[in-house]
DNA sequence: TTGATATTTCAATAATCATCGAATATTAAA
DNA sequence: TTTAATATTCGATGATTATTGAAATATCAA
């Protein structure tokens, strides 16, 4: 993962509404949540929703997919692990540091769950 | 850890220099670095890191000492770890989430091995 | 096709952040 | 005490980011 990459991932979490919604969908799992209930959930009016969204996309850390009407975000967790990897490089000089995982969710979670 | 305290992480680190900054502070481990090699090292002016170690420092990432002439900064990994548990709270519904821990260094390193 | 639903894009404004030279501490050595 | 070394604070400027209503796009149902 290349710093440019990682300080969009934090760039994109350091900010009230967008961490809330990252949050949700890391606690949604594989299903997600479409824009809309997210926008209600976090109290900020569909365009504001959309922008921030827009930033968490384009950082990698969530997916969206079309179903319907509504478009579903999900927390990509891979992108929060190469954010941390990157973080944690040679940590301490390389001693008796733990390997890190933010979130290895059930392959059977993984497919449409939706 | 309050969700404001998270957001200030995180916007800390979402900036290339003191991204740079911080990952040599981890690598450092506890002896820390002085103000003036990491200017040197990333390449600004003085008056440039001081601004970018205060945040990093009002974040809470990182903490300073003085030594002679020098103020040694060096990461506090308390603070990235706190980060991680909120960001990981209650990870995909509770389903098979490892524990998470950027770096948990030896206590015979954690004193004044500077 | 018409109307309703769900979301995004656009554009203007307000607010926050980064940069760095000059001036100001603070410490130590001559 | 004078000088040098190390670092921070101040202040002005330029750049980036957040917000949201209105308009546009996409989907579905009658």
């Amino acid at each position: 993962m290349d710093p440019s990459s990682v300080i969009k991932a934090l760039a994109a979490l350091a900010q009230e509404h967008r961490l809330a919604v990252y949050r949700l969908l890391v606690q949604a799992g594989p299903v997600g949540l479409p824009s809309g209930i997210l926008a209600d959930r976090i109290g900020v009016p569909p365009s504001s929703m959309s922008f921030h969204l827009a930033q968490l996309a384009n950082a990698g850390l969530v997916t969206q997919r079309r179903q319907s009407r509504s478009i579903i975000y999900s927390a990509d967790y891979d992108a929060m692990n190469g954010v941390m990897d990157f973080l944690t490089e040679n940590c301490c000089g390389g001693i008796s540091c733990s390997p890190i995982s933010i979130c290895a969710p059930q392959l059977s979670e993984q497919k449409d769950v939706a």
